[in-house]
Formats: C-alpha cells, structure tokens, sequence
DNA sequence: AGCGCACTCTAACAAATGTTAATGCCCGGT
DNA sequence: ACCGGGCATTAACATTTGTTAGAGTGCGCT
C-alpha cells in the first residue's frame, strides 16, 4: 500500500526493506477525502502527517480580497504535510483536488526516525528539499516566464512526477483540474488561463480533454518550457 | 563568529553549547565576496554549504532569453546552499549582493551531524523548511497580490528576519538592491519596479533612499502586505 | 573641476492580462 | 426527457505591465 512512497523516496537513493519496514510502522490510520475537502486546515497544528496514497491535492493560502494562490500540487506518494512534522503550525491550507486515499505517519514516529535512522532521516528531509526546489521552480515561471511556458513547464513536471508513482498511461495522465483551479495555480484570471490554455493546445504538443492530458511532442514541449528535470533529483546515488 | 547562525536556528528552539560547538567544529574556512560574485554556480557539485556571516546574497535562474529570477534573499545566519547538502546538483547559482563574508561548513560534517545529533539535524532540516515556507509566501505575492501589497510583503520579511540576526537600526534596514535587481526579485520590468517603489513610497508607509529602507508605519505597511509572520517559525518551542 | 558611468525616474506607446458579461455545452438529478 | 448548475469559451472593454527612449542625478575617478 505504501509503493507510491516507496517509489517516491527510493528515486533519490536506495531504501531498504528495513526502512520500508520502519516508514511502514509510523504509519497509522487512513482516510478517504471527497472533492473540495480540507485535508489540512490552515493555522492546524497536526500531531500527523499525511501521505496521499492515490489523488491529487494541493496546499493553498487565500487572501483577503477572496483570491486563492495554490503553492503546490501533490500526487501519490507525497507527504502533503511533512514539514508540518517540524514547522509545527500549518501556515497554509492542504485541499483534495480528487478523491484522495491518505494514510496518517504520527509525528512521534517520525521523531523516532530522526533519532535512531539517520539515513531514513536524510531521505525524508530531501523530500521537503525537492519540495523546496519545485516551490523555486515555480517562482521562476511565475516571474519570468511567459505564461504558455509557465503552463507547458508545470505539464512537464507533473508527467515526469507521476511518472516515477507510475500514475502515468503513455504519454497521458489525469489532471482533474478546472481551469479556474490552474488559474489559481499560474496566478492568473480564468478567461486567460482559458487563453493560454488555447495557446498550447494550438502549438500542437499537447492534447487537453475530459480532464486528461496527452502530450503529443514531448521534445518541442519541453523547449517550450526550457524543462530541465535536475530540480527534481531523480538521480539515485548515496544521500 | 557564528552568532548570526545561532541567533538564526536560536530562534525556533533552544540551542545547547554542545550544539553550537558542534556547529563550529562543522565549518573549515573563510571568504569573502564581491558585489556580483558567485558564491556558488549553478550545476555544480559543492561538498560544503555556505554560511553568510555578513551580507546579502541571493539565489536566482537565469533563462534563455537572458532574464534572471531570484528565488530567494539570504541574509546573515543563512546558510545558503544548505539544501545540497542532500540534493547534491545545484539547479541555481548564488550570487553576493552586497561583500559577503562566508564561512564553508564540510558536508561530512553534517553527515556526521545527522548521525550523532538528532535535535540539531531536526534544527538544519527546520532551516531548509523555512526556507520553503518563505518561497509559499512568495509564490502567494507573485500569483495573487497587487504589485505594491508584494513589494510590501518583501519589506516586511526582510525587516522581520535581519531583525532576528540583530541586522536593523530601529526601524530600518540595509537594503543594497538597485530597482534591477528588484525588478528580478519581484518578476517585474525596471521601469514598472520603479512605479511600485513609487506607489509605497507615495502612500508613505516607508522612506527608502540610498539603499536604506525606514518603516515610517508598520502596521499598516502590514495591513498593504498583508504580513503574518507565521510563516517564519520565530517562536520557540522543542522541535 | 570635468568626465564617465551606473542608476533613478518619466514619458509615450505597445502588449499582456483582468473584468464583466454572455453563450453554449455537458452531466447529474428529478 | 427536462431542468439546473458548473464549466469552457468568446467578446468587448478596462487596467496593468512591458518596451523603448531619453533626461536627470549622484558619485567615483582623473
């Protein structure tokens, strides 16, 4: 049950069975959240974190005029909220985008990990560095970018992240994101996300119906969004 | 020497003597560098993270068509490239905005660290986890505030955290940024960085002249920024 | 004192992006 | 089969932001 993380963790270094063993026993309940739900209530102060084992969801702060800004998106095999684990208060919210299938790794758990597995220790600190690295990534396309190229830049980092949780069919994978949630990822309004959208589609390298994203060029895709897969780190070497 | 760094992790928890030994006995030697300086490339493979002792410096991406983003503003304490300590490539370069003088701490010894001393390794993966926290709040600026509420919220982090490293003069600060370099901290162009300056300067919440920023009224430059410093762990409590 | 240079600031215009509103489509509920 | 609601799409127009160009300013250097 625990393979998406698994597959998560084991890109950047080799995970053993006696730490599969040992990530396997922090864990405790699990949870099922509909569509819109809060996973993580903003200003919370959970004594859990929480592993999506299959949907997809995504941190968000609103503001006070009412405008939403997600800050992440998260996929199987992600710990929505590990940093939680030390920040202590969530200064954010955490939102199902599907239905999401959680499991719950008690902090005390993972406090024992850091006290007596330093390797799983590193490993699960370099999950909230790539986070950090994505967050980086994210902060260029919205400054510098154009806005096609912000877009064909986050349709490259979800197929090459879902990929590795093997959530991926071909060339295609789920994206069940309204446009007016991509507007609120991008930064942008709808009516020109919906622009931009149209911009992409025109280009040719991407096919965008039902929810479900087909890319047809993944090379001039990429060019487009100067997508380089370093910040990633899915190399496997010692951590 | 390394009070900066104390005072910096201080901020979140108690930090032993041992621990700060612990610390010192981690860093090798000294440098400085000069404004426009590389502390460290992009792409490279450092095996030892930078401390700022005193400075500004700043990571950043520079895109094909030349643009350049900053991704964040280190301060004195920071450890800059702390994060490659586990991601190993750095995706970005990290450039002196103002004479830095840095000290190297070896990656052995923080390996060393994370092997021996739990409390302290939770305190460095806090470090990178603030580090993540701010990137949210800017990723929040650039997508959904106005122009002049980010600006704004950027005077407000700053005045926040060199406050903790004892970095302010009452209700000012050093600020050594040309509008340029603003404009690639806030994703705008000069001339419209320059407007922005303009506006909060006009509303009349800051003077800012000859790199020297003075909050002539924080609260409510924190009700334009929207500022709630939450997001910066400053409180104290076991981690 | 004069010069050169980097930086700030402004103007005029162009392009990107937001707002408001309207239309059509699909899909689930009755 | 009908209805209603959410969503995608488009149009027209307003506002923000970028571009290009140039003038002004301060400061170190000779």
């Amino acid at each position: 049950m625990l393979e998406p993380l698994y597959l998560n963790l084991g890109q950047h270094d080799a995970l053993s069975d006696a730490e599969k063993a040992l990530l396997a026993s922090a864990m405790t309940f699990e949870r099922h959240f509909a569509i819109g739900q809060d996973i993580v209530a903003s200003g919370s102060r959970p004594t859990y974190s929480t592993l999506i084992l299959d949907g997809l969801a995504a941190r968000y702060k609103v503001l006070e005029n009412g405008g939403r800004q997600f800050t992440s998106l998260q996929v199987s095999g992600d710990f929505v909220d590990l940093h939680a684990f030390l920040l202590k208060t969530m200064d954010h919210g955490i939102v199902a985008l599907s239905p999401c299938h959680v499991i719950f790794a008690e902090h005390s758990k993972l406090r024992a990990i850091t006290e007596e597995a330093p390797h799983l220790t590193r490993l699960l600190w370099l999950d909230t560095l790539v986070d950090g690295a994505i967050h980086r990534e994210w902060i260029v396309a919205m400054g510098r970018r154009s806005k096609t190229s912000h877009l064909a830049h986050l349709v490259c980092e979800l197929f090459v992240r879902l990929q590795v949780v093997e959530r991926t069919n071909g060339m295609s994978f789920h994206l069940p994101l309204s446009q007016a949630e991509l507007a609120d990822v991008l930064g942008l309004s709808v009516v020109h996300m919906n622009r931009v959208i149209g911009a992409l589609r025109k280009v040719g390298v991407v096919s965008w119906a039902n929810h479900t994203v087909t890319i047809l060029d993944w090379h001039r895709l990429q060019e487009i969004a100067e997508f380089d897969p370093t910040y990633l780190s899915m190399m496997r070497e010692p951590r």
